[in-house]
DNA sequence: CTGCTATATGCTTCTTTGCGAGGC
DNA sequence: CGCCTCGCTTTGAAGCATATAGCA
């Protein structure tokens, strides 16, 4: 997880993007406002490092209690080859992780930007900046300097010597622990890591100091600290790491990011801030430029680069040497207190792999220069000032802190636009194949892309003029990038094209060669066009119109076992694979179905209509979507079709899927109505024949009850025999009863409410054992006669009722009271 | 060692209108 | 007789992403 949305807020961002809320269905996710309650402490003493150790937690170090499990679904064991097995869904995961990390971090990124307005904020910064340097911004007026050429000058040494001063004075602090940069990928490759390691800002935990630690919250009943718990991928059940949020190293609220203003101390991005929100107060129109950071999208670049980073589960002094890159002694984030707690519990340092302040930050600044009309990177760390900034941004493709993708710069006014172009050589080669739905990956016309529709939240609405002028510039970059020097980078590259890397439904039209690589023409992406069956086409509701010629030509690919038997007999009578032509979009226009005539719906070669988009719906008919819609037409003598609104495929067979009629329009108000009375008629239909069923239950019941005593009258022994007796006919009754089983439960006929089944009820006090059924019959003869039968299963007495002319039934389930009427 | 290419492998997508027996 | 339900039918190929090996 990505250091810096300490807060995450979204609002044109979240609309932007096109996550599907399924997505989110195993995520819950609660949050709460979480207030600024560190802003007191102070920036210098690396304000959270006493909470490094398991002292106890201060309630202020975390306010929302959240959790995001990303839970796997539970697949069958799949033999292991080697490392781990990606499942698909891991790489959903991937691209979905990757989204919301970069619209977490332009939420983070525009909320900085918002302090960077803050008044108290400038007002601190402006009253330190020098006398000398205030004059030499003043100074830049055409009224006081009237050639332009020397104003542009002058602009760009005023900024160098502001940068330079400002470098001279701002202090680092805290570079490595606050640091924007590559999350680490460890667990996102399914790494262990072991317990109380760093992570980005996170401390992983092992199970069993989790719920101690948990058990201590409960018993003291604060707030328990934002924890995540990450599965590593694969289909096979694992148990996830555990991590715990550690309180934000930076100025990550406006209150402290005035504090480090004051002291003019702070991490590389902090610096950059106040730099920002600095020469705003100066009159100087600046841009907060982000470089985002987001976990890759792709599965291959996580991977190479998780498993080249060196191991970080050794988190001790001799860390230090393990990779080039390191230049900083290892950084050691405590304080003098946290230290002594440090000690006397035995705790070790955490390990954090320290940042390079000479390679390019990921946090800068874009100052519009007046007389130049154009925008001048600055960077505030390094003091660097450069008209044009691709040089000195782009990090070497080795460094695995800092990945450029994506390239923001925030203005004054909120709004914001991507620069990505200004900051990298290699944009479309890398960069744009880096972010999910890469050309590659999407496919099909009009398909929105992801971050293009990110771009579209952020910039501002209406263009100014300074905005066309930078498109401009920002194409021209972009324009200027060379071919690819091999044929396999020109795969799903977003400029280029070569005809082998075209798909089965890819033309390119107008076929306008733009280049030569090896031979072969290149072609531009833009001019791919999208083709599909005259079939495809129809079941979007379109046809090719009249005199259009398909741009290509395919082999069929039956799917039907119908349709491979068509194939295969047309390879054998002509001895030639059969094709079928494609059609570009533009050469397809709306299919309008023949209208409705003299009442009649015409119909298809099926007997049906075709209604697979609400376009195809004939001209002056209705469809009515309802399954009893045909009956009812019947019943009335109204003419109608049968509608197809799909298919389904089963067993390498379509199946229509029907859903309703197509009816003259003028019939449409008379079938509903007939309809709604015909579904009502068949309810009562329903609540007859099942209380006909009952009915029939209790006469079958009766008629052996009868049947039994008549026998029992008939062929009785002396006394002994009766007991034996009874029990056969209650058995009988039993399972007559459980012949009875799937009589549903019977709704009253009139309104009185369905009381439901108390359960369990208590069995009614038994007077005294029954020991015939003559006994048993006389009691209910005597009994007053009562309106309510309750028939329970799990009593074997029976009460069945007295006179045959009472309707009643009961559902054998038990326990149900029938009243009756 | 890096970058490129070809090959292997495993997963995903594409597809687009039955029939007859028997019961009610 | 008409309508409905049920059971049987069959079980591919292309395209794509990724992994891996080999080569320059």
């Amino acid at each position: 997880m990505p250091g810096p949305p300490a807060v995450i807020n979204l609002t044109e961002d979240s609309d932007a993007s096109e996550l599907d809320a399924d997505d989110f269905d195993d995520v819950p996710l609660e949050t709460s406002e979480a207030p600024d309650a560190l802003d007191d402490v102070e920036v210098d003493a690396h304000p959270y490092a006493m909470y490094y150790t398991n002292a106890a937690e201060p309630e202020s170090v975390q306010d929302s209690g959240m959790q995001i499990v990303l839970e796997q679904e539970q697949a069958p064991n799949t033999p292991k080859k080697r490392g781990v097995q990606w499942t698909s869904q891991d790489r959903k995961n991937r691209v979905l992780v990757h989204q919301i990390s970069v619209l977490s971090l332009l939420a983070a990124a525009r909320m900085r930007n918002q302090w960077c307005n803050d008044i108290e904020l400038r007002d601190t910064l402006q009253d330190m900046v020098p006398e000398h340097l205030v004059q030499k911004l003043f100074a830049i007026h055409p009224r006081r300097e009237p050639e332009r050429r020397e104003r542009v000058r002058m602009f760009e040494g005023f900024v160098h010597d502001l940068v330079q001063w400002w470098a001279s004075r701002f202090r680092l602090t805290d570079v490595s622990a606050a640091a924007w940069r590559q999350p680490s990928q460890e667990l996102l490759c399914g790494k262990h890591l072991p317990p109380e390691t760093w992570v980005d800002g996170w401390i992983t935990e092992s199970p069993a100091a989790r719920m101690k630690r948990q058990r201590q919250v409960r018993k003291s009943k604060s707030r328990g600290a934002m924890e995540i718990a990450i599965f590593p991928p694969g289909a096979a059940a694992a148990t996830p790491t555990y991590l715990r949020l550690l309180p934000p190293p930076d100025a990550h609220s406006l209150q402290r990011t005035v504090a480090a203003a004051k002291k003019m101390a702070g991490c590389r991005e902090t610096s950059a801030i106040l730099f920002c929100a600095m020469c705003r107060a100066l009159g100087v129109p600046a841009r907060l430029v982000v470089s985002l950071q987001p976990p890759p999208a792709s599965i291959g670049a996580a991977k190479s680069q998780g498993t080249r980073k060196p191991a970080l589960a050794q988190r001790s002094e001799e860390v230090t040497t393990s990779d080039e890159d390191d230049f900083e002694p290892l950084v050691r984030l405590r304080g003098s207190r946290a230290l002594e707690l440090e000690r006397a519990q035995g705790a070790k340092p955490y390990y954090i792999e320290p940042v390079d302040t000479r390679t390019p930050p990921t946090v800068w600044v874009e100052l519009f220069s007046k007389p130049y009309q154009h925008w001048i990177t600055v960077d505030p760390v390094r003091a660097l000032v450069r008209p044009t900034g691709n040089k000195h941004m782009e990090p070497l493709a080795t460094n695995r802190q800092n990945k450029l993708m994506y390239v923001v710069g925030f203005e004054e006014d909120g709004y914001a636009r991507d620069v990505t172009a200004r900051y990298t050589r290699v944009l479309n080669s890398k960069v744009v194949q880096q972010r999910p739905e890469a050309p590659g990956r999407t496919k099909g016309h009009g398909v929105q892309e992801w971050w293009p529709s990110v771009v579209r939240a952020l910039h501002r609405p209406q263009k100014l003029d300074r905005d066309a002028a930078e498109d401009a510039e920002l194409q021209d970059n972009a324009a200027r990038e060379p071919m690819p020097s091999s044929v396999g980078s020109f795969k799903n590259h977003p400029v280029y094209i070569l005809d082998k890397f075209l798909r089965r439904d890819q033309v390119i039209h107008p076929p306008n060669r733009v280049g030569t690589f090896q031979g072969m023409p290149v072609y531009l992406r833009a001019n791919l066009v999208h083709l599909q069956s005259a079939r495809q086409w129809y079941n979007e509701g379109r046809t090719i119109k009249e005199g259009e010629h398909a741009l290509k030509w395919v082999k069929t690919r039956g799917y039907t076992l119908y349709n491979k038997r068509v194939e295969e007999q047309a390879m054998t009578e002509h001895g030639q694979v059969p094709t079928e032509g494609l059609y570009a979009y533009t050469q397809t226009t709306l299919y309008t179905p023949p209208p409705v005539q003299d009442g009649k719906v015409p119909k298809n070669a099926f007997g049906n209509v075709d209604l697979y988009v609400p376009s195809m719906l004939p001209a002056g008919g209705v469809h009515i979507a309802h399954t009893a819609a045909a009956k009812v037409c019947r019943s009335l003598g109204v003419a109608y079709a049968d509608a197809v609104v799909g298919f389904e495929f089963r067993k390498f067979r379509s199946i229509p899927r029907m859903l309703g009629v197509v009816v003259p329009s003028e019939h449409a108000a008379s079938v509903w109505k007939a309809i709604g009375h015909a579904a009502e008629q068949e309810k009562r239909a329903e609540l007859q024949k099942r209380q006909a069923r009952a009915l029939k239950g209790w006469k079958h019941l009766l008629t052996a009850l009868t049947v039994a005593r008549h026998i029992e009258e008939q062929y009785r022994a002396p006394q002994q025999a009766a007991p034996s007796e009874k029990k056969r006919v209650l058995n009988e009754a039993q399972a007559e009863r459980q012949l009875r089983d799937d009589v549903p439960a019977l709704k009253p006929m009139c309104a009185s409410p369905l009381v439901p089944p108390p359960s369990p009820p208590p069995s009614p006090p038994r007077e005294k054992s029954i020991v015939s059924l003559d006994e048993l019959m006389a009691k209910e003869d005597a009994r007053p006669s009562k309106r309510r039968i309750v028939v329970r299963r799990s009593t074997p007495e029976v009460r069945p009722a007295r006179k045959s002319t009472r309707r009643a039934a009961a559902n054998a389930r038990g326990n149900i009271r029938y009243m009756d009427d």
